[in-house]
DNA sequence: GAGATTAAACGTCAAGAAGC
DNA sequence: GCTTCTTGACGTTTAATCTC
């Protein structure tokens, strides 16, 4: 994917007329031309740095425009460092206070696992075990617990065994130290426990091994899918976290927007009274 | 009320940036 | 050089609003 010139440099007159409009105007604009048109006032100091974005021939200065510009958390933190009133984008910071907390702490898995039900699980480092449930909102259907008496980990042990259900109506995921993991089949919210098995694995369980063993083309397909699965479930979190930090990105600016059109006005007036001093001083 | 329109949110892909 | 992160682009879904 290349941008296009006019998305990410602008010129200094577009800047002009951003400026001279109000903020109504801006937010009539639609997706990225209105974070370009803000981003041509927060850099509205700076608007010598982008003077030519027509009719570029020269290939290195084509290359250098069409390259993609810092990240939001980049672009604001630097503004940040130069104007006092913008705030920093903080790493993980929610929305607001009051915003769903996603993923609650969002461990890097070590090991993906996926059920005949199509729920996911995720054992992470530090014996977090995420269940995720992908027919349901990413964020809402992932579910973490933690083995707190799991003991020491086992080396090259991690083994998820599954059983697609037991007599009792529920879900047992065999997981190391021989304790299974139990989801409950009834309600509308499961509920999963660590418990420890009774009896011995029951018939039709489903073994998946550890990364890393897989020889048959059948394991390696499956071991694809299973990375295919946790890089789509990463990328799904890293857009949603993305779009949270565009929104932020766009606040700031409109907030710069309106500061610095107050702060416009007041110059304006300012040399207005200038004006009218030295006008009646000639008199 | 039914269909059309619009905006927002989402998931995915792809490509560049950044980190190692 | 490889892996991971980041983000624009695109298509889809859903809810709200408008028009008839």
């Amino acid at each position: 994917m290349t941008m296009e010139a006019g998305d990410s440099q602008q010129d200094g007159s577009a800047a002009d007329s951003v400026a001279e409009s109000d903020s109504a105007n801006i937010q009539s604009l639609s997706g990225q031309s209105q974070i370009s048109a803000l981003a041509q006032v927060a850099s509205a100091t700076n608007a010598d740095e982008s003077t030519e974005s027509e009719a570029v021939i020269d290939p290195q200065k084509r290359g250098e425009i069409l390259s993609r510009r810092p990240s939001y958390r980049k672009i604001l933190n630097d503004l940040s460092s130069d104007a006092p009133g913008v705030t920093k984008i903080e790493e993980g910071k929610p929305e607001e206070d009051g915003a769903p907390t996603g993923i609650p702490t969002m461990a890097v898995p070590t090991s993906l696992y996926q059920t005949s039900t199509g729920q996911y699980i995720a054992i992470a480092q530090g014996g977090t075990i995420q269940i995720s449930n992908p027919s349901s909102d990413g964020v809402q259907g992932l579910q973490t617990l933690t083995m707190t008496n799991s003991g020491a980990p086992q080396p090259g042990a991690t083994i998820v065994q599954y059983a697609a259900q037991t007599s009792d109506g529920t879900q047992q995921f065999f997981v190391p130290g021989s304790q299974v993991v139990v989801q409950a089949a009834t309600g509308d919210m499961p509920t999963y426990q660590i418990r420890t098995p009774t009896t011995a694995l029951p018939q039709g369980v489903v073994m998946a091994a550890s990364p890393g063993t897989l020889h048959s083309p059948q394991q390696l397909a499956e071991e694809a899918t299973r990375k295919r699965e946790l890089r789509l479930m990463k990328n799904r979190e890293a857009a949603k976290e993305c779009r949270r930090r565009k929104k932020e990105y766009v606040k700031c600016l409109e907030s710069r927007v309106a500061m610095l059109e107050v702060q416009n006005k007041k110059l304006i007036e300012e040399l207005e009274t200038l004006k009218d001093i030295c006008s009646s001083k000639t008199d």
